[in-house]
DNA sequence: ATCCCTGCAAAATATTTGCACTGAT
DNA sequence: ATCAGTGCAAATATTTTGCAGGGAT
């Protein structure tokens, strides 16, 4: 998928409203979709297709969530060297990740700011923390110095 | 590897003192080591195991990335979806790379101080960007402003 | 002579694709 | 009734591991 990263996120809070999402665009509301939204958004951290898939089918879970991906519903992230994991896009969400102990900060964009005018001035890129994960050192880790 | 990201980076500069480096712990300097120290500093940007690899076995490769990474002689880096990218220790380097079209810069670490005072003033980690690259959007894509 | 390293095969992990059938519309 | 979606199998991509023979020391 390439167009994921061109589409706009859209502010789906529950599993009713991104299947209204899926009818407007004619597309289907199975039930392995309505159980992989379940739960998307019962999750209080990303998961992987793998955990979303659940008992059902995994090539499916792949496939249905690069469409709601497309259609702006859902997110994915890496964090390290695992499997993507995603979450709904409504929840605006940018990470980080400790490289020594992967623990994971997910924090509203808006707290990245001075980070994204720091990133700015040094290189010119805009930063964005929501596909790929700012990554250090947590304050434990940096104090162990072992890293 | 864990301890990789443990051990402090060995500044050899050319494929004979990463082969001294290797004799010094009493490991051996093969024909494929020696191979794979040539490519490796001999590119001039960091590449795949397999593209080190070259006509020999890829999984002789990987090992052997493995050691002389845990001996802090190379590093690899995350840059988006494909495989491992490896590059000698030594030329310290941090990674900014385009979510959008892939540009990949490559940076001296001090050029990237001001981000990770920001990190730090942000979230507390200390930013690290040799193996995650800083994610984000190039100027030319952040202007077509299309992701 | 020792035993580290190699090369091949096979497994493990993550993801994608082909295909015939089924079910949402 | 149509055709998007499912589930299974198989392919692809990246990386790791087991093993027996070979080469560096």
């Amino acid at each position: 998928m390439t167009v994921s990263r061109l589409t706009p996120a859209v502010d789906a809070e529950t599993p009713a409203a991104a299947a209204a999402a899926l009818r407007e665009r004619g597309l289907r509301v199975s039930a392995a979709r309505r159980e992989l939204l379940e739960a998307l958004f019962a999750a209080d951290r990303p998961l992987s297709a793998e955990e979303l898939a659940g008992n059902g089918d995994v090539a499916s879970a792949y496939r249905n969530l690069e469409v709601l991906e497309g259609l702006g519903l859902v997110r994915h992230v890496h964090l390290g060297h695992g499997p993507g994991l995603y979450h709904p896009a409504g929840r605006e969400r940018e990470f980080v990740v400790c490289e020594s102990c992967g623990a994971v900060r997910a924090v509203a964009p808006s707290e990245l700011d001075g980070v994204r005018a720091a990133v700015l001035d040094a290189v010119g890129y805009r930063g964005r923390f929501t596909h790929f994960p700012l990554a250090g050192l947590c304050p434990a880790c940096a104090t162990k110095d072992d890293a």
